[in-house]
DNA sequence: ATTAATCTTGACCGTTCGGTCAGGTTTATT
DNA sequence: AATAAACCTGACCGAACGGTCAAGATTAAT
């Protein structure tokens, strides 16, 4: 509220965004993971996206002032899902069951939100123009949070000695490349994408490997 | 030559490109690797590529008459050392041998050539627009080839039963997650990349993780 | 030396981009 | 009913894009 010597002001109620606002927020934030997901930054256009939301070019302008500030919003959900797929992870005592779990949810989030998965990897290979301080504050703390745990379980001897970063890394790398390399996993499947037989199949090979790959497993 | 009826016409030696257009064509297209990986191919103008070449733009246009050309000459390329790395794969008789080379010559080809890798990544996220005959036709074919030689391992009981495909792609998100996504493993180290020793344990980890995962180590 | 072929380049073109703005419409508050 | 706030949008703008072209310079063949 900028003139508080308005006749009117906002009460409790209209202070919290109306209907309108989340509706139209929600439509062109939604038109916009499409958009960028299919076309990258650059090759997004905020007529395609417009034209996605079923809404005039100016309107998204009207919302977000600027094609960088709608992209910074669209990451920043993007993040937010990415650190929540953690939860699994931090929930459980024992190492096999909390890698097994943290692999699946990964799994699953590439699965069910590969554009956002895509927009996420574009932004990283950009070389993080607009996240480089949330990947260096947010992330870094995030790692070293779940690295020294897996370092306590390697120190107890519940898991075999290896470096829980690089160990991280994959994780990362296998789970988000159904996603991220979508189409090339489609061109080399009769054109079809991963059924999810497919997918269950992917799934528990991932788990197995990795597990069983850093000893955790028989 | 268009023009058989030309008083002069090429010798042989004219024939193969004379030095001026070989040398301006790799100028061109190193500079333009660099460009796409940095930008991306939407983000990628003409007149950066130019620029990084130190060649007018129009020049740039008598050699490669669009930017989509240029830009398949630089997929091209990278196509062929992406099958040429299967080379140790082939040559090895010994399935612990053969993964091993191919995961190590992926791997020092994310480390050598990570532009390259992005510029690859770029394209299938995007949905292989360009290059999708090409994962049809050519990476299926190569793919099959190599998954029938697993099969057979497999068959023999020289290693355990798993899906090949689902064990290729491990391999390639893995080995390219170290170039596509260096920036945010930068992030994650300090805001350095990669020492070589770093790179070497990452190496190591990567090998020992996925050949002890699918059952062909103790 | 002559001539064809190849190479070089500044200036230019139509198109599309992100973004702006004035003025109208709708919604919320009193 | 009156008024302020919020919302909507067609028309427009300067900048940057990929691409073209004519005219000159250089190289190669005879």
């Amino acid at each position: 509220m900028k003139n508080n010597l308005s006749k009117y002001k906002k009460t409790a109620k209209s202070v919290r965004k109306n209907q309108i606002r989340i509706n139209n927020e929600r439509r062109i934030l939604a038109a916009a993971v499409k958009i960028f997901a299919g076309y990258g930054y650059q090759g997004a256009t905020m007529r395609k996206i417009a034209e996605e939301a079923g809404l005039p070019k100016a309107n998204l302008h009207y919302y977000f002032q600027t094609k960088e500030q709608l992209y910074r919003q669209v990451l920043d959900g993007i993040f937010k899902d990415w650190l929540a797929a953690a939860n699994t992870f931090d929930e459980c005592e024992e190492p096999v069951e909390a890698l097994r779990g943290y692999i699946e949810t990964k799994m699953d989030l590439s699965r069910k939100r590969p554009l956002e998965s895509r927009i996420w990897a574009e932004e990283i290979l950009r070389g993080a123009p607009l996240i480089q301080d949330q990947l260096e504050q947010t992330l870094a703390a995030w790692l070293d949070t779940r690295v020294k745990r897996i370092t306590d379980w390697i120190n107890t001897g519940t898991i075999q000695a290896m470096n829980p970063r690089i160990l991280m890394y994959m994780i990362w790398a296998v789970t988000q490349h159904f996603a991220d390399f979508e189409s090339q996993i489609r061109a080399l499947n009769q054109q079809q994408n991963l059924s999810d037989e497919q997918f269950a199949e992917a799934k528990t090979q991932v788990v197995q490997t990795i597990l069983k790959g850093i000893g955790a497993l028989d």
